[in-house]
RNA sequence: GGGCGAUUAGCUCAGUUGGGAGAGCACCUGCCUUACAAGCAGGGGGUCGUAGGUUCAAGUCCUGCAUCGCCCA
């Protein structure tokens, strides 16, 4: 008793978070039940990339996964969360070498080998920082599961469906089109590029007719690309230009003969409806060229500086060459206009960097043949996104899925599991590296130079880490997983590619629900980035308010897939609600002297007690369900309503008189036995949300288990609603709220005892108020209270309220301004008269009587009755003030 | 150009089968009432972007429009 009486007035987390983490985690708390029996639920942590630390969007996605993954334990499934990291290609390479730079080294001065140790000794640095920041985030993870996409097991299964596609025909090598990061030095996939509105020019440019005077101007917003041009395109259709169809024309500052042609690709709309065409340099260009046999020249080289195709212009920079070439456009007398204009442009992912289209010969994955199944699953709702409006953009990026450029002219990654024999030329794809060829015997083999699209090996991730192609024991219970859990901005990236890897190589889809959440923006509503200076570190706030207060606060009051603006005054907030309580914890443990354990008999519950037991269950039902919904902001924000208003402002407060009535020792027990009943399942159902001050108040209480994340969560009783005893603890509330409005608005201060009468017309209702008598006393701070039918002289010299069961007079001698009594009664019935007004007109209309379900029309009738009696009472008590 | 989201109190946001407009912060008043001043009690503040429609009933469903944001092309 003595800890307990001494526990400090302000929650510390600092001195208890890591206590309880090394508590569950040693105990081995996070691992399966294992009980087979019981239903499995299981996610697979996104792996976050080793590239540096966690941000607050990872704080965000993996609290709402802990607490998913938390409260199906407490159910009793039997739960599985795999976590993970991944190895990041591009991002962590151009780390390193960032690193390297600082010592005036570059990879190539390393060389392969050398470079790749300098890569897994920084994974295993931040590796491990990211790690342990999860587990300071207090992420129930089962870190004896623990996996890396580039470990031993996740390349086996890298390895296993890269050969698997080979040799279906789904993977294939060849010189395409490519969007190319000439900073990075690689190829990168479609999606890996980002159209950044910019503000550019049009350049019209005449391109003479061979052999006439006449001419084409052509339209372009990279003049610098038309020494490449190998022909000029027009529409079909188009009769602007139907005679040069078939001829050529002479390319300007090149001297080329290239052919004018017609394809239905031409937007007649734009610029002047003829266009130049670069198959080398462009995507659109690219497919034209093929269908018209273009030749493609490309004129810049890996780069983006000029090559030996660009004449007089070789060596200079991309942007250089431009200005060159409208310069000398328009000294030759071929630059007509130049017009402003906006345009989206394609940067790199990673570094920003204008993205180059270049014919380069690279390895892709056929996605037709993969997207349909995909797309079917969850058209079949197999898999289920939620909120579910996410489901179309899936579809829709699906049913427009392009073949997916995989290769990477990096050094970290999986590397392309293909070898080329240097005596015959064979290729030769396989699962373990050959050691002579497949056709001529020879040794002389040469693996592919390039590593995967780091996004391959993520795809299988939901089976990869759980020893796929192995038929594992995990990969039979806990595969398909039941939901994922992950930000919007990767629903391509990465969960489209995990739902068509995970069918093609398992059979199976990867999981059943995706649970997408938003983004964290900073205070102004801007996306926190490097380069805007606006990040907040999630240890920063852990540090200073707690890992539970961060958590509840990024998970409150948000709807599922909005973003959430980061406020410090919500997460101040939320310290407060976790001060509270700890306050209300502290309040219960002082009051357990003489404390037994004992169901208390239903007739031993006083009103009070059937309320708060009625409400709790309802609160548990409701929680349930709305975590059900991953309506997870809504359930966090029931909790905190019902912590904060009913169980500490008004339960506690209702139970002081009980407590510390010494004679009635019994009822001192059955008030103990419903306020550690009513504070157990609080904390039950809080601890999903935060784990670490439920573990630490629960490890004080009398009688408890093991653990608080491994006892059951609170289920719904039904048999301990009292609908009535709700109903009836409103009026008792009513009429201490009006009684404290009385004394608010009179300025009494609280040590002053004032004197009421109240007066309820109905004898139940009568009988209800005088048994609670004892609660008005205290909490609206009343000595002499009288209780009665009806009021035989005319009050003089007080102040009354209204509530719908009673009228009360608080004699107020010598303070009463009758004027401002008045006052306050007009104000008073002009609501009551608005209200009375509504419903009465509800009920005078007949087709709401015919149409409306019953109960509607009851409520209505029961309005309509509350608001006339309390329309009565105030007109008696006007008429009263004026015969003064 | 197509799609999605947002528009509710001064600010940031909840409000999910259509049936009495809410929270936090901010603001005003009074209180250190022995769980909590990181607190307690009381209070003010919204024609729910706009124009129509459906309905007995619309913040909620449908259509158009406006503004902002995001995604795709």
């Amino acid at each position: 008793m003595s800890i307990i009486n001494n526990l400090p007035s302000v929650y510390d987390p600092g001195s208890v978070e890591g206590k309880w983490y090394e508590y569950w985690k040693s105990n081995r708390f996070f691992l399966p039940s294992g009980d087979y029996t019981k239903q499995p639920f299981s996610i697979v942590m996104p792996p976050p990339n080793v590239t540096g630390s966690l941000h607050l969007g990872h704080a965000l996605n993996n609290t709402i996964q802990d607490i998913l993954v938390r409260w199906r334990r407490m159910q009793g499934y039997n739960v599985l969360w795999l976590p993970g990291t991944d190895h990041a290609g591009i991002a962590t390479q151009a780390k390193v070498e960032e690193t390297l730079a600082q010592e005036g080294l570059s990879r190539h001065d390393l060389g392969r080998e050398k470079f790749l140790e300098r890569v897994w000794e920084w994974k295993d640095l931040y590796g491990k920082r990211i790690t342990d920041q999860l587990c300071l985030l207090g992420s129930s993870c089962d870190w004896s599961r623990e996996r890396f996409t580039m470990d031993e097991q996740c390349s086996r299964a890298v390895r296993e469906v890269f050969v698997n596609l080979y040799e279906k025909g789904l993977i294939y090598r060849g010189d395409y089109i490519i969007n190319w990061c000439p900073k990075c030095n690689t190829a990168i996939s479609d999606i890996e590029v980002e159209h950044e509105e910019t503000d550019g020019r049009l350049w019209y440019i005449k391109y003479p007719i061979e052999n006439t005077d006449e001419f084409v101007v052509v339209a372009t917003t990279r003049p610098e690309t038309m020494l490449g041009d190998t022909g000029v395109a027009v529409h079909p259709d188009d009769e602007r230009y139907s005679r040069f169809i078939g001829k050529r024309v002479k390319l300007p500052l090149m001297d080329r003969l290239i052919p004018v042609f017609a394809d239905e690709y031409v937007d007649r709309e734009f610029g002047t409806g003829a266009v130049k065409v670069t198959p080398a340099h462009d995507p659109n260009d690219f497919e034209m060229g093929l269908r018209h046999s273009l030749e493609q020249i490309a004129v810049m080289d890996s780069d983006a500086v000029m090559n030996e195709n660009a004449g007089k212009y070789q060596g200079l920079k991309r942007e250089e060459c431009r200005k060159q070439v409208v310069k000398d456009l328009d000294e030759q007398g071929y630059l007509i206009k130049v017009e402003e204009y906006r345009h989206a442009v394609g940067h790199c992912q990673r570094c920003d960097t204008v993205i180059e289209p270049m014919i380069s010969e690279q390895w892709f994955v056929k996605m037709k043949p993969l997207a349909e199944p995909a797309i079917k699953k969850v058209l079949d709702g197999e898999i289920r996104f939620i909120p579910e409006r996410f489901t179309r953009i899936y579809i829709n990026w699906m049913e427009n899925i392009r073949d997916w450029c995989i290769s990477r002219q990096l050094w970290w990654g999986h590397r392309i599991p293909v070898w080329y024999c240097q005596n015959c030329g064979e290729v030769i794809c396989a699962k373990t590296d050959p050691d002579r060829c497949t056709n001529c015997g020879s040794e002389g083999l040469k693996q592919d130079e390039d590593v995967l699209d780091t996004w391959f090996s993520s795809a299988l991730w939901p089976f990869s880490t759980m020893g796929w192609p192995e038929e594992t024991d995990d990969l039979a219970y806990f595969y398909p997983t039941s939901v994922l859990v992950t930000g919007r901005d990767i629903i391509f990236f990465w969960v489209a590619r995990m739902i068509f890897s995970g069918i093609e190589h398992t059979g199976k889809i990867p999981f059943r629900h995706v649970n997408i959440h938003g983004l964290i923006l900073d205070e102004k509503g801007r996306k926190m980035s490097k380069s805007l200076g606006n990040g907040i570190d999630p240890i920063e706030v852990i540090e200073k308010y707690g890992a539970d207060t961060l958590r509840f606060s990024l998970i409150t009051g948000v709807t599922p897939g909005n973003d959430v603006r980061f406020y410090w005054t919500k997460v101040e907030n939320t310290r407060n609600f976790a001060n509270k309580i700890w306050n209300a914890a502290r309040f219960v443990l002082m009051n357990m002297e003489g404390y037994q354990a004992t169901k208390p008999a239903e007739g031993e519950l006083s009103l009070v007690d059937r309320w708060i037991i009625s409400r709790l269950n309802s609160i548990a039902d409701e929680v349930t369900r709305l975590m059900e919904r991953y309506e997870l902001g809504e359930a966090a924000k029931v909790l905190y309503d019902f912590i904060w208003n009913e169980f500490c402002d008004w339960y506690i407060e209702l139970t002081k008189p009980r407590l510390s009535n010494p004679a009635a020792s019994r009822e001192r027990l059955v008030v103990q036995n419903v306020l550690l009943g009513v504070l157990v399942d609080i904390l039950k159902l809080l601890h999903p949300f935060m784990p670490f001050i439920t573990e630490e108040i629960y490890q004080y209480l009398p009688d408890h288990n093991e653990t608080i994340m491994l006892d059951s969560w609170p289920l719904e009783d039904k048999r301990a609603i009292w609908p009535e005893a709700v109903e009836n603890m409103e009026q008792i509330m009513n009429i201490i709220r009006a009684i404290r409005n009385i004394r608010a608005e009179f300025n009494i201060v609280p040590g002053i005892r004032i004197n009421a009468v109240i007066i309820v017309h109905d004898s139940a209702k009568r009988t209800v108020v005088e048994s609670n008598e004892l609660y008005i006393r205290e909490l609206a701070g009343v000595k002499g209270l009288k209780i009665t039918e009806s009021l035989d002289t005319k009050p003089r010299q007080v102040v009354s309220a209204l509530t719908s069961a009673a009228e009360i007079y608080v004699p107020l001698e010598g303070t009463v301004d009758i004027d401002k009594e008045v006052f306050r009664l007009t104000k008073e019935l002009k609501t009551v008269e608005s209200e009375l007004q509504k419903a009465a007109g509800k009920l005078d209309n007949e087709k709401f009587l015919s149409r409306a379900p019953a109960e509607v029309i009851d409520k209505e009738r029961a309005k309509a009755e509350e608001a006339r009696i309390k329309k009565e009472g105030i007109l008696r008590r006007l008429q009263i003030l004026k015969d003064q």
